[in-house]
DNA sequence: AGGCATATTTGCACTTTAGGCAAATTTTGC
DNA sequence: GCAAAATTTGCCTAAAGTGCAAATATGCCT
């Protein structure tokens, strides 16, 4: 038998129903056309039921981007604990962003549903809270592994971790917004360098 | 007469008040016990007006700290053009917090409110969405500022923005943890020094 | 397999939030 | 003063949000 059961499994399938059924629906009729009870409905399951795993439409919505960037913590703590940290952040992030380039030898449509649910949250003002409250959350869990790695204490896990997740929106937004469109890992990879160079003042 | 007409002064006062009436009960209450309808009988307007102001309790409790930190931007604006832009970015921020230190020659009470509203944002999980939103409105405001001082372009205005952002709320978070209060501006300085320094790993 | 314990889903009742609309009131500019 | 414009307010309806208990599904032990 599995380590998890199935409770457990139609749990997280039913999580991951209500915010794809979320995201589509939101997409395709505009945030505000869409009520809690279409995406229940959407998902196969009663209004109460969406109520026990989101309070909200926007969290339903902003739940996968949630899990995502909380895995960049997880990855970070799987990075062998030599390894200096900047590095091994820079790898971390790197995996959960493995994707969304065009033309690159990899698979050929990059999670159309991720895309779409990043650009919804980035335009929607009622979706910012959102997707600040996620970042936050994410932050929290870095911050964690970031002190559990260097042994700091102080300001500073927190800090690195609320800088790394500032450069890391920012790069996404510049990469919604960029014209010619732009590899997110150059955008990322820039932001970075930017950070770790202390953000000298150009010219 | 004033720039200001009668009526501009008081939708301001209004709006001060809502936010007051609001930081207050919640204080007094809990966040959980305040009934939007309480907030406007405590301002003395009606339910409908408070909705015309604010879309919900968290919006009011926060509408000061946006307040708040929009002047950061504004400081910066106001400061010569020619000046470098860190020292004018920690000018600029430490005008909106040269408060809080007690026991300074300053104020002898250092905007009890303020402090509680605070207080308030960073424990109730309600309204963590709410700062991270007027966050984000200041960095917008702040890059603006940032982009038209340095005249530069891509990411950087924007990373300045979030970066200090984030340094400005770990430090907000220190300054409220510290169990041996300690003070704001050494804190703020601190984290700045440590961004500017590119964040190199300790130890 | 059978059966008990625990977790999840659902329906229902009820309170609160949210927002459109038009009437009443206040401020502004002339 | 007085007319135009903005603000406040009450009323009304839809939707959101929450507690509770019954029904259903799953896990676990014998």
């Amino acid at each position: 038998m599995d380590t998890v059961g199935l409770r457990e499994r139609k749990k997280q399938e039913t999580r991951i129903a209500l915010s794809w059924a979320a995201v589509r629906l939101a997409v395709e009729r505009g945030l505000d056309n869409v009520r809690v009870e279409d995406i229940a409905a959407e998902a196969g399951v009663s209004l109460r039921t969406f109520r026990n795993y989101f309070s909200n439409k926007a969290e339903a919505i902003a739940a996968r981007h949630v899990d995502r960037t909380l895995r960049i913590a997880e990855a970070l703590r799987a990075r062998p604990a030599r390894e200096p940290l900047w590095p091994a952040l820079r790898g971390a992030i790197e995996t959960q962003f493995a994707l969304g380039q065009e033309g690159h030898g990899g698979m050929g449509k990059p999670d159309e549903q991720w895309l779409a649910g990043i650009r919804l949250m980035l335009t929607e003002p009622a979706l910012q809270g959102e997707i600040a409250k996620a970042s936050a959350t994410a932050e929290q869990e870095l911050a964690d592994a970031i002190a559990t790695r260097t042994g700091a204490g102080g300001m500073y896990p927190r800090l690195v971790a609320a800088a790394v997740g500032a450069a890391v929106a920012v790069a996404m937004g510049e990469w919604l917004r960029a014209d010619p469109p732009l590899p997110m890992a150059d955008l990322l990879s820039d932001a970075l360098d930017q950070l770790q160079a202390g953000l000298p003042e150009p010219g």
